[in-house]
Formats: structure tokens, sequence, C-alpha cells
DNA sequence: ATGTAAATAAGAATTGTTCTCATTTAGGAG
DNA sequence: CTCCTAAATGAGAACAATTCTTATTTACAT
């Protein structure tokens, strides 16, 4: 049997799980998905190396809706659109923030601009029925 | 004596109090304000007043920063700069969204869209001398 | 004066997140 | 192999922001 680096273990599983999904999801999700796998993990856990995750600049929160920070594994700058009625999170692929505004924004804010967040908030299809 | 309504003296001086600032506060900060003027109001009330505030579209929750929500008199969509040192919020008043570009997010989203979030961060000038 | 419905104060309850600490683990040294 | 060390983890306590509950107060109409 080979030689398997069980130290990272659980590490591993929460950055593939967060890397897997396009739900966008909280630490909660991701911990109740590796429960599902797993059985014995920690929301502990889950939240330690979100954090991180985070830090070493692997993941970006890009969120919090209703009170969750939701977590998001795509770390180029993209767009969403965020659903105030089932609190989805979706990408919106095919627009981008205008580069000149970044620019624009550090002189403004005579700051070092490190990033840059544009979300839409509205109904989604399913809602509207309902 | 003019008769005056104070029925709503409590909820009319948190409207105001947000309206009259441009730092866009948490409930904490408003309630802390509000003592010092008033010396009798309760925390939970600055809540339940910026949640109905909010309700009728008369403020707007812009971001939660470092696990604070953080709210807005102004309800125009505009644009702002977070810094991560100090958690401060400014205005970027020169910087638009296009709005070409939320009619794009409401068709690929296939909603309709109610908002529009832009905010940069970064350090500002003075967080970043320490 | 009395009744009413809305607004409030105070603090309890809830909930998302972080912290503490004892335990487990991997891998290296003897 | 056995011992050692440092990092990772599980479990639950602690914490902080927000919401809820309930009794009280208020303005106003009757």
């Amino acid at each position: 049997m080979a030689l398997q680096n069980k130290h990272f273990q659980k590490r591993d599983a929460i950055l593939k799980c967060l890397c897997s999904t396009d739900t966008h999801p909280s630490a909660d999700w991701i911990y109740e998905q590796l429960r599902q796998q797993d059985a014995n993990i920690s929301l502990a856990t889950v939240y330690r190396n979100l954090a991180l995750f985070k830090k070493q600049g692997l993941i970006q929160s890009i969120a919090t809706v209703n009170g969750v920070e939701r977590f998001d594994g795509n770390t180029a700058p993209h767009v969403h659109f965020i659903c105030t009625g089932c609190d989805a999170v979706q990408d919106l692929s095919n627009i981008q923030v205008p580069q000149e505004l970044c620019s624009t924004a550090g002189k403004t804010a005579g700051a070092r601009i490190e990033g840059c967040q544009l979300s839409f908030t509205g109904l989604c299809g399913n809602c509207q029925k309902s």
C-alpha cells in the first residue's frame, strides 16, 4: 500500500469540495457535504481551513448573504448575481468590471486597490413565480 | 406649547442620524451616537427600525464589513471603497456602474435586477503607513 | 378618563463564527 | 521499531452580531 499523506486529509477535502461546486457555498454547506462522505469532520476545521485558504489567496469570500459568509474557489475577479429570495449565488461570466474603473477608484480613494466585487441582486426565475 | 408627535421620536432620530453621516455606519455606531444625545435608546430599536427602513426602501445595506452590517442613507446606486485595515467605507462618487451591465446581468441571470453593488477593497492612505 | 394600536426598553435567545485545549497524526531522529 | 516534535483536528465552550419576547409607554381617538 502506497504511503499516503493523511496529514492534510481534511484540508484537501475542504478545498476540493469548494472548488468543485459553483454554488458559492457557506462553511456549513461544505461541512454537510463532507459529513456525508467522511462522517467525521468538525465544523471548526472547515472554518479554520477556509480562513487559511483565504489568507493564502487560494479562495475568496464573495459576500455575506443573509448573515452567512459565502466562498468561491475562483479567485479571478468576476461578477455575481445574488437572489434575495433563495440566497442562490450565480456567476455572470459574460460581464466584466471595466479595468479603468479600478485605477480610477485607486486614485479617488487614495488607496492601493486589492480587490473588487460587483454583484447584482434581485429575484431569480424560480423565485419570481412564488 | 405646540403639539409634537413623539410617537416616532426614536425612529426619526435613527433615520436622521444615518442620513447625516457619510461613514456608512453599523447599527451599533448609530446606537452609540444616539445614546450621547438621548441617553435612553435601545439597541434593539435601532436594529428594528433599520430593518423597517430597508424594507421601505428608505435606506440600504451596502456590505457586511468584518462581520458587521453597514448601512447607507443614500439609496441611489453608487460605488464604495472599503479599507481592509480600518474598515472605513467611503463613497467613490465619480464612478458609475455602466447602465448596460445591469440589463446584461438581468438577461444572463434570467432575473429581474433590483440592486447592484460595486465595491473596491484595499488599504486606505492612513493604513498603508502603519 | 379610557381604550387602542404602534413604538419602545430591557434583556433573553439565537445563530454564525472563532477560540481553547486535549488528542491524533505524519514524518524524522535515535 | 520507538520516541519526539510540530501541525492538524474534533469537540464543545465562548463570543459577538442580530433577532425575538414581553411588559411598558406613548399618542391619539373615543
